[in-house]
DNA sequence: AATGAATGAGGGTTCATTCAT
DNA sequence: CATGAATGAACCCTCATTCAT
């Protein structure tokens, strides 16, 4: 295998800018939480990463370049831990699966919450393009969500219902209990809560 | 009963003065629900409000606070149609009450989609008062429905779960609903909607 | 006749707006004529009109708008005096109708210091829309003497030259000479440099 | 003649630096020329000379000194360029000399236009040296035309006139027509420009 | 009570310059 | 010598709030 000839310093700068882009990233992270998109300053951004005014804007473009690469990044984890439920022979059941991704979701929350934070805050019309990506995240999540639902249909197991009104209440629901851990402390292991939020989905609150 | 001698022309003052401050009310409702709490500007409010801008300063004390007004005003609509369930004997049946109650509380946020904009987006931190009032009104919510639940498990109605999680994978679920139906035009007849909410959270998505 | 119902404060105000306005520009138009479109800031102009930041913005749209009214300002001053000889029957003898034209173009100058500087200087490409009128202004000039030139060729009075071309040097004889006469103090009374420009344009530098 | 004992590596050394300089010159020529002294960006330069940040600021001090290192250079050029008429006996006759003298600098301009564009548009003040050094060479250039008019006149070859007056007159014609050159393609070969632009000045517009 | 001109702190962004590597 | 990441002063502009009329 021929090795592609790098300098080391190359690697070494290179590594060094991508620390450089976190910790911004971090700060502004923590400030977008706190404040909101408008409220954020950049001000607070460098002060949180403790660096100079001008650095910032060797690494992001602009307030919302760094807001933008927030949401994605917190996109793309979220989508790698949605799985489209395997319906096939030999798959796990559906329950189960269910059980892995919501708890693999709650457990990212849980584990970033200011991240969360933003994500949730979210609505308040940040810029333009921020918002429309979001907007296009929550609308894919619904999706993913109400095909499940038709294809439960189909195979008999879910009731008849509105797809897309039920796929927006359930993903209301998931982030009823996002909110709710990321505000409280994980009083209880992630598990039981993914459990309970599964069981509330499926059979409601009433005994059978 | 002793009538208390105030002037007619307080009087007419009085109602000349509240209907200004509804005005304005009713104009920065819709701006904070087109733009978000930090992207409306006091221009537009009084714009809106065909006011002088010195004017609104003699309504309210800042921006802020005809923020917190319009919060208030409707927390308190919406606590007084939020009902706990009667469950003493010769009461209507439980799920009937709450249809009653949760249509009532669809056919408010739809008929006023502004407020309910403004309600639903006002996460975002806008200033730390009006912010925890908010938080405060969620957490009574949210209280509410707990209480049901725990008198549901009394009765053996509910099934065993922990009520605060629980109450706040309803709340959200409420939610969820709430900005399907402000979003998008109510396709469906309120009751409707209302009746599969309830569905969707008394026995879950699953066949019996 | 019917007086028209205005009332005594609004001409007030419209009279306070327009000094704050000519406040404004008279301020501008020194910090300009110092600095150079770029090297002018807000700051030097506000301080020079003794007001406050935001003042400038309730007057102005922006930095390039004030120096957009300094110049049309200065455009029609210039354009009313700048007059097409009149070669009609007993009109009076176009060297005197120049010498007028002249004279009263370098008395603005002369008089108005800052304003020539600025006129002059700004081929330093401001902002787009306002270097592109003062090209105009240029062309409109060149335009005019060309068109002179080309009526006295016709009837016999001017020597066969490049009239575009000819119309270009003439009008860097004429900046030539406003530049000394603004520089310089006015050393010489108006008249007896108008009279010398204009012989230097008409007859050259040589002995008949 | 001694030979000063300079080792032949500090001899390239030195003229490798000589060519960084050039190059780097060359780029800010083109930058100053496009955007004006304040809209050029160091950035834009040494993108233009393709090098690092830092190692502009081991040739130059700072961009107030290549904008002087390039009107120094020009100046010098143009004083090369600039003869005065020698009168002796045996000389060529004037009007020649004087054809020569501004082809050559005609030629210069258009052969060059972006430092043509930088001398012309840096009336707008830069920086307080470099404007004072342009001012001190516009001085010298007029004085030489001044002095030549005054030989004139004592020859008896030139009318009467206010020299220095005059010299900033004919001055700006020479502007007027290079600005002309530069801003629109040569159209015409430069001698005829030359004989045109001498002619009016010598015998003016009028015919004789 | 009503007005709107005035304010100035604070917003995001740019860019000439420095300095450790 | 050469580099380019880092700096921070300065830029233009916005907008919630005040106050004389």
């Amino acid at each position: 295998m021929a090795r592609t000839n790098v300098p080391v310093e190359d690697v070494r700068a290179a590594s060094a800018r991508a620390g450089r882009r976190l910790q911004i990233l971090d700060a502004a992270k923590q400030v977008f939480a706190d404040a909101g998109y408008h409220g954020a300053s950049i001000n607070a951004i460098i002060e949180g990463a403790e660096i100079a005014r001008g650095t910032f804007y060797l690494y992001f473009e602009s307030k919302e370049a760094v807001f933008g690469a927030l949401l994605d990044g917190a996109m793309t984890e979220l989508r790698s831990r949605i799985v489209r439920i395997d319906t096939g022979p030999g798959a796990r059941s559906p329950k189960d699966q269910l059980e892995d991704s919501l708890g693999s979701l709650l457990q990212f929350f849980v584990a970033d919450r200011p991240l969360a934070a933003v994500l949730l805050s979210s609505a308040s019309t940040p810029d333009a393009e921020a918002a429309a990506r979001l907007a296009a995240f929550y609308a894919e999540a619904r999706s993913v969500i109400a095909l499940s639902l038709e294809t439960g249909m189909a195979l008999g197991l879910v009731r008849r219902c509105h797809p897309e009104r039920t796929a927006a209440a359930l993903l209301g629901l998931v982030r009823g209990i996002v909110e709710h851990c990321v505000t409280r402390g994980a009083d209880q292991p992630i598990q039981d809560v993914t459990r309970e939020l599964i069981d509330l989905a499926l059979v409601g609150v009433l005994v059978r």
